[in-house]
DNA sequence: CTCTAAGTGTTATATTATTACATATGTAAT
DNA sequence: ATTACATATGTAATAATATAACACTTAGAG
């Protein structure tokens, strides 16, 4: 590590495919399906799904998105070091996902899953809501 | 709900293709793919991938069974009452699922949902684990 | 008995994801 | 610079998962 300047190979190394996915995501804040993400980036040389799916495998490895399973979609991490692990709620009614940033909320869920002797590598968590602005109307 | 014996429908009313996904999944076991179970029914008169679609819906809504949503199958519900909260463990390794009975932990989670001022209407838990037998191997 | 909600059977099609293979690129060591 | 290697790319084909549409049937409530 005897580096003073390739920090930023770690942080930059992603490929074109892998930028503009990302970008995306970031821009987009929503989850996101993959074939909507290749529609949207065909402009920008994205021609098939093979290409998607292998820039999304790539940053949800590196922790930068997360896959919500249970729809099926890719969304920007908001958390600095979540790793792997995600929680969101997920609006019943509107579809509306938001990743939880509570630290208590996943540190208890850590220290519950310890108390009873399970060894995680990561978790997913989601639960389903009905948001406020759905509540009221 | 002026009933005396009109209990007895609500506890048998599966119909014939609900009944056997569902017998399925019990004598199985493990989670099990809708196509698989498809294959699997064929035999006993199931034809089309709608058909087992359609039981396994109902069979979620009863709560009688789960989806697990990271890996695209159903298994059986061994809780009594979970409704249709669910909370497994899936070994990274070797791909076995358990339905998690552990009360402390799901109570757990509730708790630490209502102290974070969520209103959950139900959740789906994935805990990713290196199993027993993975572990040792 | 009739009405209605729920379920059935079937065909077609939509959506989501992977396999296979040939080529290209970035990085590190020589 | 050149080689070697791991990783990424581009492309075509296909697999796996899930739903739409429609005509028909059945079970239970009144």
């Amino acid at each position: 590590m005897s580096s003073t300047h390739t920090h930023s190979k770690k942080s930059q190394s992603l490929t074109k495919n892998q930028r503009i996915v990302l970008d995306l995501l970031q821009n987009s804040g929503e989850p996101l399906k993959a074939y909507f993400i290749l529609d949207s980036l065909k402009k920008e040389g994205l021609n098939s799904p093979l290409q998607v799916y292998r820039a999304l495998d790539k940053l949800v490895e590196l922790g930068k998105i997360h896959k919500i399973e249970s729809i099926n979609s890719f969304i920007i991490c908001n958390n600095s070091n979540c790793a792997s692990n995600t929680a969101f709620t997920i609006c019943e009614r509107c579809g509306k996902v938001k990743e939880i940033k509570n630290k208590y909320l996943t540190d208890g869920v850590c220290d519950l899953v310890k108390d009873n002797q399970l060894e995680i590598t990561r978790y997913n968590l989601e639960f389903y809501v009905l948001c406020k602005s759905c509540k009221i109307n």
